[in-house]
DNA sequence: CGGCTGTTTATAAACAACCAA
DNA sequence: ACTTGGTTGTTTATAAACAGC
């Protein structure tokens, strides 16, 4: 009832006080910062060196990791677990930034200041996200779609300090095997998929680890709307660990490995809550197989996947298409 | 019946000839270009040279300005131009690619290969583009949602030769009066507005037209999905007139102008063949004045805006909410 | 294996509407 | 009131990572 004012605040920076020094004053951090679209890129006194070693070590997860490695997650997900950490499931932008910052130091210290408008961005593309007033209509709050929300939070992709997880064991692999087959051979070898538990002590589980530029489906019961404990703050020096398998172990600055979705095809995501999919199939896939691609979305449900997703049918979503982008016609 | 085979064929190229050169040759244009990600940006013979005069000369549309010019259309504008013309409202990848290469030269002469990315992106990003598959499930076409379909044409977007437009005269200003009022302001003076008409043959008209940096809503009567000759296949030489006004006149390059969409709030776009809309306000905005922000895009209806959008109520469109990126989750 | 088609995420940016100094 | 600059939102443009064919 009264706690979300707590893990909201910006309070809990203890565990940032392992920076690299300051981090906390005002204005010295990023010399040159226009204001939101320039490229820090040097955070002062973090240095980033790419390639170098990087054999498929997985296991390397220092200091550096848990704050200047990018976290797993996609920008719609870490939003997902922000709002989804309080206790009315809602949160003013200026909180999602700093809850983002605070669970995940990448962004206070390493992004450049663009991803704060990412942030926006994506609240605004998806209508996942919804924005309501306050009663007395002054502050905004973004809310999830009660439909799409799968109340996702930060605990529930973290590892368990051993192995055997809270309600399935060791699925991280289950899923997977049906498309990825051979396509784990452009990869450059390593099939790493869960090398990684090792030194974690509370590693973060990559919703999605990449197995190079792969990601690795890992399963996830979300049996009910299970309110978990409204994320603990994680004392973030620990967390951090995703996925950084062999080849090319995504540093951090260059290519900035997008995470897609990989739906597990048949069965209509196993664990996940069933919601009420308005079901009407009209087909018009190229193959209906498991392509995904927008005929069979349903069976493609990932994470933040709301399930009813039949597409064409009815229900498909009219809106934000329109737009023609520059218009307003007439003749 | 049988007339759109020669409307998406890559038919009609005459017009082509006063290209700088070739232009035709396989594969001698662009030296240099991967597949479709580089910048090819010399287009070999045509050079593009920026700032210099610009003297809001917005008459001076020579030669380049119909190569060279980049037309006032969002990709969504343009797909949707390009599947109206055809007379079953569908088609190719491919022959979309080709349509507006034929008529917008940019695209095939200036635009960089990532173009055709970008068509590919907005196909399905937006869902009012709906891929269907052929009877016998070998071809995919893209059509247009039919709620979502205004039956958009380039014939529809081109100045009559003189003045009086075939359906309403000159609407061209009385859309912005509302917002716009005091917006002129942070502008560079020139209110030009509805400046272009003079030397233009048939120019096409933005159905957005910016002045400044800003864009000139522009009526358009649809009363009926009424299906116009399918785009006669432009002679483009003279298309392109484009709205280049006062300051910073967008040459081509740098500064990729976005076309914001202009709503002109209350009124549910007039003209525009009213759709069922679904109606549910259950407002959120900050004011739910004009803000168009989510909250009223009933209101704030742009030539591809679909009307039914309550947004909210209900309608709005879970999917494409989903994918949280990299996931699938598990514990 | 390579190209084409599709889907989705990441970024940057243009603007609009607010808002606080 | 008015201006100025930052914040919040919306939308378009691009690039790119991948999946499936
Ligand atoms: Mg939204
Ligand atoms: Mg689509």
């Amino acid at each position: 009832m009264t706690s979300c004012a707590l893990d909201n605040s910006l309070t809990n920076i203890q565990w940032l006080g392992r920076m690299s020094s300051d981090g906390l004053s005002p204005s010295t951090v990023k010399q040159e910062m226009e204001k939101e679209n320039q490229t820090p890129v040097q955070v002062e006194g973090i240095k980033i060196e790419e390639d170098s070693s990087a054999v498929a070590s997985t296991s390397t997860s220092s200091w550096q990791d848990s704050i200047s490695e990018r976290p797993p997650y996609s920008y719609m997900a870490m939003i997902q677990f922000a709002i989804n950490s309080t206790e009315k499931k809602r949160m003013t932008l200026k909180d999602i930034y700093t809850w983002i910052e605070d669970h995940f130091p990448y962004f206070k210290h390493v992004a450049k200041p663009g991803w704060k408008n990412s942030i926006r961005h994506n609240l605004s593309l998806h209508d996942m996200f919804v924005r309501e007033t306050s009663a007395n209509g002054k502050i905004s709050f973004w809310t999830i779609h009660p439909d799409a929300n799968r109340y996702l939070t930060l605990d529930q992709v973290f590892k368990p300090l051993d192995a055997g997880s809270p309600t399935s064991p060791e699925h991280s692999e289950s899923q997977q095997k049906r498309h990825i087959s051979e396509l784990q051979k452009n990869l450059g070898g390593s099939s790493c998929s869960k090398t990684e538990t090792q030194n974690a002590r509370r590693k973060m589980k990559p919703l999605l680890p990449r197995v190079n530029s792969y990601l690795v489906p890992i399963q996830f019961p979300v049996s009910q709307p299970l309110v978990l404990q409204s994320s603990v703050k994680v004392p973030l020096s620990v967390a951090q660990g995703a996925s950084l398998n062999s080849s090319e172990t995504g540093r951090s600055s260059k290519r900035v490995r997008i995470a897609p979705k990989i739906l597990s095809s048949e069965e209509p995501s196993p664990f996940l809550p069933m919601l009420p999919v308005k079901e009407e199939s009209q087909c018009l896939g190229r193959k209906e197989k498991e392509t995904k691609g927008q005929a069979d979305h349903i069976t493609g449900a990932t994470a933040g996947d709301l399930i009813l997703n039949p597409k064409e049918g009815r229900f498909w979503d009219p809106f934000r298409d329109e737009h023609l982008g520059r218009e307003r016609v007439s003749v």
